[in-house]
DNA sequence: AGTCCACCGGAAAACATGGCAA
DNA sequence: TTGCCATGTTTTCCGGTGGACT
């Protein structure tokens, strides 16, 4: 495996030309100083939540556009110059921020939004809804006016149903002291659809949509960030351009314009290379995707990990040939099986991850069931076994 | 035309976890 | 502590199903 003496590696990594000058400006969640191209954005958004610097609640707001558009940046961007104005004028006002998809529970994101605002909860054990009343409490007590940003609501909506939300614009009823004032980003158009007639018309007091970049405004965007992040000359103009056209061909996502840009500068710091050239980008692309399965593969819980080897050994299996599998797994590392009904249910959630594809197949006479394929290379899935304390046995 | 396979997927019951209040 | 509660996960139970086969 180890083919270079660690003193080798090391020789190659000093003697190699650096390119990156500053790593965290490469991040998607960099936010500049300057952002460009949203000023109208920016403006309306401000203009939204100007009140709580004269002691008003805000307006709720809505911010929804495709992904990597913007949305996240603007309302962080405004939150940080909203705090500093309000300290600047010794205003007292509250601003949280949560990412309901990494939150990835309504409890998670309660804490978060808790804990932004100078609370502090157990990990467990609390009802969702006692968690909010001692929000609701604090925020009275200390008569705060608030502003919570749900970022990605979409996927809480899906996940957990509105009623979260309900509760939260009709906090202000229940307020005698302060505010509640809720920002909401969503990357899905369509997701109101999804949403209670009352909750929505409440959260979409204000609305702000966001346009994909073009890819000319994609372009000026990794230009800046080639001028922070890099050394002088060391990004090929055709690299940029087809970085951007890659992005742009994707509905203008800055983000994964942004991060193909810096794998591709890592990339090519690695191999010694002078200058990042377009090959670089496409060796990006590819291992960006990569990346992105093995993080998915390694979070996984343990028995759906062993699923997926499961499907592995049994290939083009149908559920029961996975589960007898599974079965054999299990007794070669001594632990407790789960049901085939739970099996069935995780090869649904696998399904939808897009980490294997299963269909539902009718063989008339001999049943109907789904059919069973990985959707990745065998070869990353080996690996993340491997790599897992837990499941290295099976091998 | 009717049977019957091999599982799907909904519903409810059972179990586990962890804070709270007394 | 102990009993209680809410939440989340897994098991149990079971009705449902499309088409190859008789």
């Amino acid at each position: 495996m180890c083919l270079l003496s660690i003193d080798e590696i090391f020789n190659k990594i000093v003697s190699s030309r650096s390119l990156i000058k500053d790593r965290a400006v490469l991040r998607a969640d960099y936010v500049p100083d300057k952002l460009l191209f949203r000023n109208n954005e920016i403006t309306a958004v401000a203009e939204v939540l100007s009140p709580l610097l004269k002691g008003y609640r805000a307006s709720n707001l809505l911010l929804y556009g495709k992904p990597g558009t913007g949305k996240t940046a603007v309302a962080r961007y405004v939150l940080k110059h909203l705090q500093r104005k309000a300290n600047e004028l010794n205003i007292k006002i509250a601003l949280a921020y949560s990412n309901t998809k990494t939150a990835n529970r309504e409890y998670t994101m309660l804490v978060e939004l808790g804990n932004s605002i100078g609370l502090k909860f157990p990990f467990t054990g609390l009802a969702s809804s006692e968690l909010f009343t001692r929000i609701l409490n604090y925020i009275n007590n200390y008569n705060l006016n608030t502003v919570f940003v749900l970022d990605e609501i979409d996927f809480l909506v899906k996940r957990y149903g509105d009623e979260i939300l309900y509760q939260m614009t009709r906090s202000n009823e229940r307020l005698e002291n302060g505010s509640l004032g809720l920002v909401g980003i969503s990357n899905d158009l369509n997701f109101k659809e999804f949403l209670d007639p009352r909750v929505l018309s409440s959260l979409s007091e204000e609305e702000v949509v966001f346009a994909p970049y073009s890819v000319n405004e994609l372009k000026e965007i990794l230009l800046e960030r080639v001028e922070l992040g890099f050394y002088k000359d060391t990004v090929n103009t055709s690299a940029i351009n087809l970085c951007a056209a890659i992005a742009g061909s994707e509905h203008g996502d800055a983000r994964r314009a942004v991060d193909l840009l810096r794998v591709a500068g890592e990339v090519a710091e690695r191999e010694g290379a002078v200058k990042v050239e377009e090959r670089h980008i496409r060796i990006a692309e590819k291992k960006i995707e990569q990346d992105k399965v093995t993080e998915t593969l390694r979070r996984l819980p343990l028995h759906e990990k062993l699923v997926m080897y499961s499907i592995l050994l049994a290939d083009n299996g149908i559920t029961g040939d996975v589960y007898s599998k599974y079965l054999e797994l299990t007794k070669k590392l001594s632990i407790e099986p789960v049901t085939q009904r739970r099996i069935g249910m995780m090869i649904s959630e696998l399904d939808m991850q897009g980490l294997i594809y299963a269909p539902i197949i009718n063989k008339g006479r001999h049943g109907r069931t789904k059919k069973i394929t990985l959707a990745i290379q065998h070869s990353l899935l080996k690996q993340a076994i491997e790599e897992d304390p837990l499941t290295n046995g099976i091998l």
